[in-house]
Formats: structure tokens, C-alpha cells, sequence
DNA sequence: CGCAGATGACTAAGCGCATAGTCAGTGGGG
DNA sequence: CCCCACTGACTATGCGCTTAGTCATCTGCG
């Protein structure tokens, strides 16, 4: 259980890419992360990553394509943490699914705080097509949760909750703790998971007490 | 019940400022929270007034003073938001505060989720010092919010949960809700401060069903 | 009341500087 | 010896902020 020593952005990046090109993008994130897309300058990523200036632009067009090329590979990690290989399956019933989804959902946020932060913060910095596309993927999200949810109110198993906006407050939680979330502080992601998990049943379930005012 | 015409951010500033340097305010607010700090020039800003460039300058000493009175004053009424006079005494227990607390925590960002996005995502572009001050002004949310978890918890109200994790997760939920509320949308902000208020109180119950995993 | 002088909000113009992106050239591995 | 990833030097643009000056409105004195 050591705290890690590799840089967690270092594991969003496939094959598929030059070395030189990850460390650009790695670089990037960092920047991205510390002081938002626009603060940042084509020379703090490039001299970020041990290179001059104009090293940047052989790998990438723009800018702004570093930025869509973070946030695409990242929303896709992110979701294949979340859809695990060998679960098609789908064994349990929706209270351990919910578990297993919202734990999963917040570690990986939790671990990967830096390039999540980029990927939920500077959408906008996007041009309107780069945009479009990632917020195709993006509608995935919600749509992974909301079976889940609406599959245990249909099976009696959860209390008859509005889905969406039950939905959106267990994505907003997952979401915010890219803000506030430090490694040093006293919860490891999966610590961190499993607390959510938990507070994501509790928000299912019927709750004693006087009825909502 | 109809929907507002007036500009919430009007509301933010007091008769201690000139018009003209509220409208420059309100025009910074907007401008900030549509494409950041960094990303806003002094030009957008004054033009937006319908002024000058240099008119900025009549005002304010600099872009990041600007940025400052807005961040100031928002975490201001924030907090006299959340200490409704005539509420000192207390009347009530735990769950009608935490419920009281909670729904105006989660009204308060969503009416003014366009002032409240610069108040959250923007702090990073203030100077040391006045970063200072505005973090002073912020440790008073969690520990409202804790006070009342607390007592709930010791007074046998409230299941025996982690406070300072649930009070994360509290405002996690109120302060998020700035990056996806649209007032179009299907809730106003005191219908949304209900369903989150339910949602709190949900989560310091306790909740049957199997152990956590 | 009248009017010169002071006041201060606002503007037009622009300075010095940093930015994103370009391009001819270089040098080391295959 | 060629190729191409990479560099140094460059350009056009736009930035925050300053300066010099305009003008409407006050102030006080005769």
C-alpha cells in the first residue's frame, strides 16, 4: 500500500502515440491543470516537457488540438474504467451494481484528479466540433447510471426516486472531487469509493422520518 | 411563479459602489464565467459596460482587483444566504436545520450559479493575499455545516457518519450544481434546494440493507 | 445670481510585452 | 547520405495598463 511514485496522467496514453507525444500531452495536463487552458502558453507545454517552443506543433496542430486530444483519450478512459471487462454479465442486483458503478466512477476521478480536471473544467476552451464529440461521449455517463438506478426502482429494490435527479447528484459528487481531492490527504481513491458507494445507497433508499417540507 | 427577467448578478452589489462600477462588475461576471479569468480581457470586460477600455481603470486598480470584488462579495452573501436573520435562536432540531441549511446552501448557487462559478472555479487567478482573505471568508461553510451534522449525530438524530466527509460531499453537491444548472431547466432553484435538502437527510440516516463492501 | 476655477469620470491613442503559430535549417540515427 | 524530429529565429497579433486630454458638473467668491 505505498503511496504512488509514477505519475497516474502518465497511464491515459496508448500505443498509438510517439513517446514524444505522450510527454507533450502529459506536460500539458499539468498545465492545463494549474492555471486553465487559456493561462497556460504553447511554451509552458513544450519546455514542460524538455523541448523548445516549436516542438509542439510537430506532433500537434493547435493548441487547442492538444486539448481536445486530453480530453478525448481521457473521457474514454474513463468510461472503460467504469464498464470493467468480464461484468457483461451482470451477476448482482442493482444495489451491488450501484456500489460497483459510483465506487468506480469516484476512484477514478479521485486517482486521475489532474486530468479529470482538465477534462470537466476547460470544455469550453473546445472548438464547437472537438466539443460535439466529446459530449457524445459524455452523455454516456449518465446513461450507464440511470439503468442502474431506474432497473432497482422497477425491482422494488430502491424507493421510487426521481432517476434524473438522482443521476446528476451522484455525477455531481464523482465530478466535484476533482476540485478539492488531494492524494495526501486521508482518503485513498477506493477509501473514497467505497464512502460514496456508500452515501449513493443511502440516497436510494426510503428514508425514515418526517416527509419532505 | 414567473420565471426571472431581472439579472441575478445585479443583486450581488451593495450601495457602497458606484453604478457605473457595478455595471462593470456585473459585465465582468459575465464575461469570467463564460470563458475564465485568463481567457476575458480588460476590453471584454468595459465594452461589455458599454464603456472604454480604460474606463476599467477609473474603478479598479487592476483585471485581478476586479476579479477580487466579485469573489469577495459573492462569498458575502453566500454566507448571509446561508444566517437568515431571525434564525438565532434555533427552534428547531438537527434534521429542520440541516434541511434549512442545505436547500438554501443549494438555492443560493443555483439562482446565482453564472456568480457562483467565478466564486468557485476562478480563485486560482487571485494574488496570494487575496486568495488569503476569500479563504478565510470559505472555512465558514464546512463549518456550518459540520456544527449541524455533529449535533445531529450526538444527539442520537442522525446514524453515527463521518461528518467531515459527509459535509465534503454536502457541499460538493450545492457547489457542483454551478457548472451544469440552467435556469430553463426543469427545476427552479428552491424546488432543487428541496430535493437536496431530502438527499441530505437521507444521508446521515441509517440504511438498511447489507454492510458496505 | 454669474462665472472662473477645480474636480473627477471617461476616452483616444498607444506603449511595452507576451502570445500562438511559422519556417528555413540542423544533426544524428538508419 | 537521406530523412525527419527537432530547433532558433522570426512574425503578426493582441494583451494589460498608462498617458494626456475632454467635458459635464460642482464650488465658492463677488
Amino acid at each position: 500500500m505505498t503511496r504512488d511514485v509514477v505519475d497516474p496522467v502518465t497511464e491515459l496514453w496508448g500505443d498509438d502515440l510517439a513517446p514524444v507525444a505522450r510527454t507533450l500531452l502529459t506536460s500539458a495536463v499539468h498545465c492545463f491543470a494549474k492555471r486553465g487552458f487559456t493561462g497556460t502558453t504553447t511554451r509552458d507545454v513544450s519546455t514542460g516537457a524538455g523541448l523548445s517552443p516549436a516542438a509542439l506543433y510537430v506532433h500537434f496542430r493547435s493548441k487547442e488540438d492538444v486539448l481536445f486530444e486530453i480530453t478525448r483519450r481521457g473521457h474514454l478512459r474513463a468510461l472503460e474504467a467504469l464498464a470493467v471487462p468480464g461484468e457483461t454479465a451482470r451477476p448482482d442486483g442493482p444495489p451491488a451494481r450501484l456500489r460497483a458503478v459510483m465506487s468506480r466512477f469516484v476512484a477514478w476521478h479521485a486517482r486521475h484528479h489532474v486530468a479529470a480536471r482538465v477534462c470537466q473544467y476547460e470544455l469550453s476552451a473546445l472548438s464547437p466540433e472537438h466539443l460535439d464529440e466529446i459530449v457524445t461521449i459524455r452523455r454516456e455517463f449518465p446513461e450507464l447510471f440511470r439503468s442502474v438506478i431506474t432497473e432497482g426502482v422497477d425491482r422494488g429494490e430502491f424507493a421510487p426516486v426521481d432517476a434524473g435527479r438522482v443521476v446528476r447528484a451522484l455525477l455531481s459528487l464523482g465530478v466535484d472531487l476533482v476540485r478539492w481531492y488531494r492524494p495526501d490527504g486521508p482518503d485513498s481513491p477506493e477509501q473514497l469509493g467505497r464512502f460514496y458507494a456508500d452515501l449513493a445507497v443511502s440516497m436510494v433508499s426510503a428514508v425514515p422520518g418526517p416527509p419532505a417540507g
